[in-house]
DNA sequence: ATAGCCTTGACT
DNA sequence: AGTCAAGGCTAT
């Protein structure tokens, strides 16, 4: 078995750095604020710290902000690509002082804390800037917040705004085209497509996007999938040549606004054992001493390691504006009269999930520890088995009632699909729905839902994997993280855990299934051409 | 190898 | 023209 073209250290270089998309993202504005001339980040606040080892802060470094020397450390370590053993265990003090003692462990906690490799550009073009500079500008935005109105609870305006930077980011990309390669190395080409300053040598018009529209809401951030992006505006896309056509509607503007338990948890209330400055994956939870444990230093421990998971899920507002783009700029190269059908349509949106669910996996601290060879197995053997989660997680969050939430953020009647669909897929319909009332019912919360997600990839039992005794180890890990989680969380809900742990295997089951529907509808030739899913099907029956 | 300072260049 | 986050240079 073989994932060609996996370079989860290397990042893969485009071929054509430079092109055009759209791109949408969310800034946060004060309602009182008229021309947003607050200027919030004119200076960098001499007193933040930087997360990784305590120094004075010079400003944002690859995604957050850090001190030089750990921005130059960082680049260093990414650029040639290093590889770092500790020689102790793992958990080396990270401090002004102690930080050179360990690269090991200050990359590490680099990566823990946040800082991205795909800001390390592999072509080294200096000067400019990339697709950080929303999100630097939205951190610096809120900080400001923070500093202002302290104790004010106003709500924000959230508005969409549509800008250009560049290239298609699309795994249906010429780059990408002519490999029948792995889809996995073009995430890395993915990434860096991103990362590109605007100007030089654009050939493609960039797509604008026309249903760009201001949303009032009241809310904190993070911020939901946005509906106002896509303001139900897919003439024809949801319909199959010679049926009628799939009707879908947005979600409301008030849909459910999901908790976010971090942000409440202060960690300042933690016990200082777990304000170590090492991150948690670094201190497995098996170490905590089996007799006489600490209840309240066991469940900060839980906590913080089950917030380290939950800070690696992608967000579902820039996935959902990912796959809109991408639909849309597809829709667009093939022009009024040849649209694209129902299936197409679901077949590029689980494309483009998978997608995000490869890169969440290679971005996660505790898949990173594991050998590449281990890595592409894990992933081959669950890739379908995550998508299935996936789905289910959002059908939990954000399904209205007898309608499936498509992760372009529009919903749709179940019946309809039903009523349009045939016998396979039907089944597989109602028996995914099925299981999402039985989520509901459990009352499933994200961090359960990543703990899942984990689970499913640190699968010990795949054969093939040759470190087993890591894989098994994380797994148990989670496990027990989960376990915690459950039962401290939802005291009285008996046994919540042993039933969370209960529908995997109907979400194996179904995984499966729905690998053998797209395997059959491959054959016939009806998935699109050059998708990741088309990589993974093949590699899976070859 | 580290880290402070310098240069670059898209964006405002 | 100013900003600032990239990469580069170089003394340590």
């Amino acid at each position: 078995m073989d994932l060609p073209g996996y370079h989860p250290q290397q990042p893969h270089l485009p071929v054509h750095p430079h092109g055009n998309q759209t791109e949408d993202m969310l800034i946060l504005e004060q309602s009182t604020s008229q021309g947003s001339n607050a200027d919030p980040g004119s200076r960098v606040d001499p007193e933040e710290s930087c997360p990784v080892c305590g120094d004075k802060v010079s400003g944002y470094h690859y995604g957050l902000l850090t001190c030089e020397s750990c921005k130059g450390f960082f680049k260093r370590s990414v650029q040639n690509n290093k590889k770092y053993t500790c020689a102790e265990q793992q958990s080396c003090p990270m401090n002004l002082s102690q930080r050179k003692r360990c690269p090991s462990c200050r990359f590490q906690k680099c990566l823990a804390v946040g800082m991205k490799r795909e800001a390390v550009r592999a072509d080294r073009m200096r000067g400019g800037r990339n697709k950080f500079g929303p999100l630097y500008r939205r951190d610096r935005q809120m900080k400001q917040q923070k500093v202002v109105h302290q104790t004010s609870t106003a709500p924000y305006r959230i508005k969409t705004e549509t800008t250009h930077i560049h290239r298609p980011t699309v795994p249906n990309d010429v780059h990408l085209i002519n490999s029948r390669t792995s889809a996995l190395l073009s995430s890395d080409a993915y990434h860096q497509s991103h990362m590109y300053p605007s100007g030089a040598g654009l050939s493609d018009a960039p797509v604008p996007l026309d249903c760009t529209m201001t949303a009032d809401r009241v809310l904190t951030p993070p911020q939901p999938p946005y509906s106002g992006l896509y303001n139900c505006t897919f003439p024809g896309y949801l319909q199959e040549k010679g049926e009628t056509p799939i009707s879908c509607s947005t979600i409301p503007t008030n849909y459910p606004v999901h908790p976010t338990p971090i942000s409440s948890f202060s960690l300042k209330s933690m016990p200082s054992s777990t304000l170590s400055s090492t991150p948690s994956f670094v201190t497995p939870l098996s170490k905590v001493p089996a007799q006489n444990p600490d209840t309240s230093s066991l469940e900060a421990l839980t906590h913080n390691f089950l917030s380290q998971l939950l800070e690696g899920e992608p967000d579902e507002s820039q996935l959902c504006a990912k796959v809109v783009a991408t639909l849309q700029r597809e829709q667009a190269n093939r022009g009024k009269h040849d649209c694209l059908n129902t299936f197409s349509i679901m077949c590029k949106m689980a494309d483009q999930t998978l997608f995000g669910l490869v890169e969440w996996a290679r971005n996660s601290a505790l898949f990173k520890e594991l050998q590449v060879e281990d890595q592409m197995v894990l992933l081959q053997s669950c890739w379908s088995e995550l998508l299935v989660l996936d789905h289910l997680c959002r059908q939990v969050i954000y399904s209205k009632e007898n309608c499936i939430y498509l992760v372009s953020g529009q919903q749709i009647e179940v019946s309809t699909i039903i009523s349009q669909a045939g016998a396979t897929l039907s089944g597989l319909v109602t028996r995914t729905q099925d299981l999402v009332s039985k989520l509901k019912a459990l009352q499933l919360d994200r961090h359960e839902f990543v703990c899942l997600k984990y689970l499913v990839l640190f699968n010990p039992d795949i054969k093939s994997v040759q470190n087993c005794r890591q894989v098994e180890q994380t797994q148990e890990k989670v496990n027990r993280a989960l376990m915690e989680h459950t039962q401290r969380s939802h005291p009285g809900h008996f046994d919540k855990f042993g039933q969370l742990l209960l529908r995997l295997p109907e979400v194996r089951s179904i995984s499966l299934q729905v690998e053998e529907y797209l395997y059959q509808r491959h054959l016939q030739g009806d998935l699109p051409c050059n998708s990741l899913l088309t990589e993974m099907l093949h590699t899976k029956h070859s």
